[in-house]
DNA sequence: AAACCATGTGGACACTGTCCACATGGTTCA
DNA sequence: TGAACCATGTGGACAGTGTCCACATGGTTT
């Protein structure tokens, strides 16, 4: 049955949905609440039954994204369970191809669009989570000797600004520009990146492991 | 003479000027053309005379910005001649001293909005040049065995990612948030900024010194 | 069957970026 | 000197936007 009924039924997702189409291939000031109904052929006015806001539903792309980030480390960390540096490193690896994938998606979710502070549940909470299993990783690997015994909270903090700079130079471009890779689809993108971030990390690695 | 010409006389600085307040203060997203014509006291209509778009003040806005940058880490450069690690951290500091403060400046110049690859002639090569600044730093460094003696264009791109990294959570109010600073005017600003930049650096630079 | 209420609708408003034709007045040339 | 020129200003118009309002619809609960 095509029949469209009056009450869609699963509204919020297909906003959510649509959503975070129009922002990978227009960017976040390419989204329009209008256009998005328009798409899903629903009356202008109908999403404010599901967001009080525009910037509501950009929280809830952003948090859709916090939420699969989250997810895929979770299972990266049980893969790499017992190896910190494997955990560090394919955490990156993860956030960074996040970013060179779906550089807008990035930019909506660390780009400052979102106010951390004022969203009552999810999103502050996933935030921190994030910080809190780096700690712990870091906290293992120091137990096993593997990295270095300053305070882990500060080691925990230069990771992440590690990791995120690394995925905002991939966002934004700059990583392939310098590297004058041309990203031909018949090359193996992942492996490129990978040996590139690999490079990258490196340094930041030796430090924290404190050896030459 | 408090008299208004018909021609304002430096409308395209006024425009950058009054441009640069409203995105200190409102943010990327709440720029109006027609809200700093009327603040100048000029029609909606005058600003198209010095800029095709609202996308080209934006651009003149960053490259002011980029401007400001490299002139400071030019001086610093000279300040810190033949101390390669100093040239380095007081880069940082200035680059992530400028997200902490003006942090909807940083998100527009690093944050994705403007292409680097379309802009004719300013943009694309200030941002080349720190680049190139960056790799004669980590040269010299090299020639001094202060530094290890990796490809120096990988270190400089893992340096540009730590910095932009760094200063990407302190734009964002990360780095305040985690260490729970409450920052009193009375306090010395810079001062914790510092401790704390230099806390987070230093584990990169051990790396990078290949030293423990 | 009646009342309720979450979810849909269209109309209206102020605001935006951008295009158009026209006004102004300093500069340049016959 | 006077006339033509042109960079720089003006207001009007248009489509598009986010958001508010009153109203419609139809499944769920009494």
């Amino acid at each position: 049955m095509e029949q469209v009924n009056y009450h869609h039924g699963d509204l919020r997702n297909s906003l959510v949905s649509v959503g975070i189409n129009m922002l990978n291939d227009r960017g976040v000031a390419g989204i329009s609440l209008r256009e998005i109904a328009r798409n899903i052929g629903v009356g202008h006015n109908a999403p404010y039954r599901h967001f009080r806001n525009k910037q509501q539903l950009l929280e809830a792309i952003a948090e859709d994204g916090f939420r699969r980030l989250k997810a895929r480390n979770m299972r990266l960390e049980l893969e790499f369970s017992g190896d910190p540096e494997g955990q560090l490193f394919e955490s990156t690896m993860h956030v960074v191809g996040m970013a060179a994938e779906q550089p807008n998606l990035f930019q909506l979710m660390f780009g400052g669009h979102i106010q951390l502070e004022e969203r009552g549940a999810g999103l502050k909470l996933a935030s921190d989570e994030a910080m809190q299993s780096l700690v712990s990783i870091i906290c293992n690997g120091q137990q096993k000797k593997i990295f270095i015994q300053d305070d882990p909270l500060v080691l925990a903090l230069s990771t992440m600004s590690m990791i995120q700079g690394i995925a905002l130079m991939a966002s934004s471009g700059k990583l392939k520009a310098q590297f004058q890779v041309h990203m031909t689809p018949s090359v193996e993108h992942q492996t490129l990146l990978r040996s590139m971030i690999l490079q990258l990390f490196d340094v930041f690695l030796r430090g924290l492991k404190g050896q030459s």
